[in-house]
DNA sequence: TGTACATCAGTGAACGCGCGTTCACTGATGTAC
DNA sequence: TGTACATCAGTGAACGCGCGTTCACTGATGTAC
């Protein structure tokens, strides 16, 4: 019976609250800005409160990264669902680079941190987003080509979402991304048939 | 005239030495084990020293960052002139994945670090590192499919080495990635030509 | 050739900083009887 | 229903750390005369 009082000793849900915090201060900067006593200020909470809850930062940088890959996952499987058929590859590469460019900082986080790595739910919510790409390829994409075609696919959509956070491609615009998303998957998508195993 | 004498109070190119022991902390650990600190460490050198040569820390970054992207150019282009004619991109492609994998951390430090963008060498640095690329491009593929075959190229390759330095390609075997760069590659060329403008 | 002097390239000590984390403690809460 | 008590979830002060950077200084070097 933990009703959210924020003005009362008992906090109610301080984990939630430390990590939506942790969110905001990484959205606002980047992972240099983002300190346990900044997260705990942002709180509204003393320096070691969020111990009560992490173990230690780390514990709360995978919690971040999970969060990350479970809202990128219903990112991807509501663009999977909304794509008239065919469309399906294109408007999901469109998600994830969109993903990528409205959370740049929580991106790397994912991608790039070392939690990402070592944090158990990090490394199944990872797995969770990629199934969504998988079992489309697995309903689309003949049994022989599957893993170029996961590999290829991802890595090209990854690229391109990185390329244009670290400010790589200059003169590509804005609007343009969204275009070249689409050409440029579906021209991998063309060579499937061609591509040696 | 200043020879090199490592055991005189003047060093004869801390510069240099400075440079070169902070690629070498680089590549023995990441990011956060490079400090300005540990460079003087390992220049033998007085904690302040280096800043005779490098105005801040964020300058050496960028000295790193250019000397990567200009190592990096260096490998592309022997890449390109060593392949069989019409293997080009895949070869080039390999050299690319390659130095990532042989320079994890620089590589990071090139595309992901804010100095990569904020030093102007390192800014024109990587432009020659594309260029290399692009020359190519010019003269293989039509004009109207160059933008699009130049960010597809680099995406899918740059995007492969970041998913395999960041450990998300579990089950691809390092033996494996030539193989998988070859393919994937040549998947999109192959497909340059059904290619949407 | 020798000497005076400007300049260069180091030294060593110190500063303040915010950090992650630990410690001892206390107010709030729920529960057994 | 009231009370004693265990437990939970905070507080506030403190620690040590290595960092980037600055300061005043000095040894080494090259050059003008």
């Amino acid at each position: 019976m933990s009703t959210l009082r924020k003005d009362t000793y008992h906090h109610g849900d301080l984990r939630t609250a430390c990590l939506n915090a942790a969110l905001e201060l990484l959205a606002e900067g980047d992972e240099t800005t983002l300190s346990l006593r900044a997260v705990a200020r942002r709180a509204g909470v003393s320096a070691n409160a969020p111990y009560r809850h992490y173990p230690d930062k780390d514990a709360l940088l995978g919690a971040m990264a999970t969060q990350g890959f479970l809202d990128m996952r219903a990112k991807l499987a509501a663009a999977d669902a909304a794509a008239p058929s065919g469309k399906e590859f294109v408007q999901m590469a469109q998600a994830y680079v969109a993903y990528a460019i409205e959370h740049p900082a929580l991106f790397r986080l994912m991608f790039s941190h070392p939690c990402s790595q070592s944090h158990p739910a990090a490394t199944q919510a990872a797995t969770q987003t990629f199934d969504v790409l998988a079992t489309r390829v697995d309903e689309t994409i003949p049994p022989e080509h599957r893993l170029a075609f996961m590999v290829g696919a991802w890595s090209l959509v990854h690229g391109l979402a990185s390329l244009i956070l670290d400010g790589k491609f200059s003169s590509v615009q804005p609007s343009e991304v969204s275009g070249l998303v689409e050409s440029t998957v579906s021209a991998v998508l063309a060579a499937r048939h061609d591509a040696p195993s």
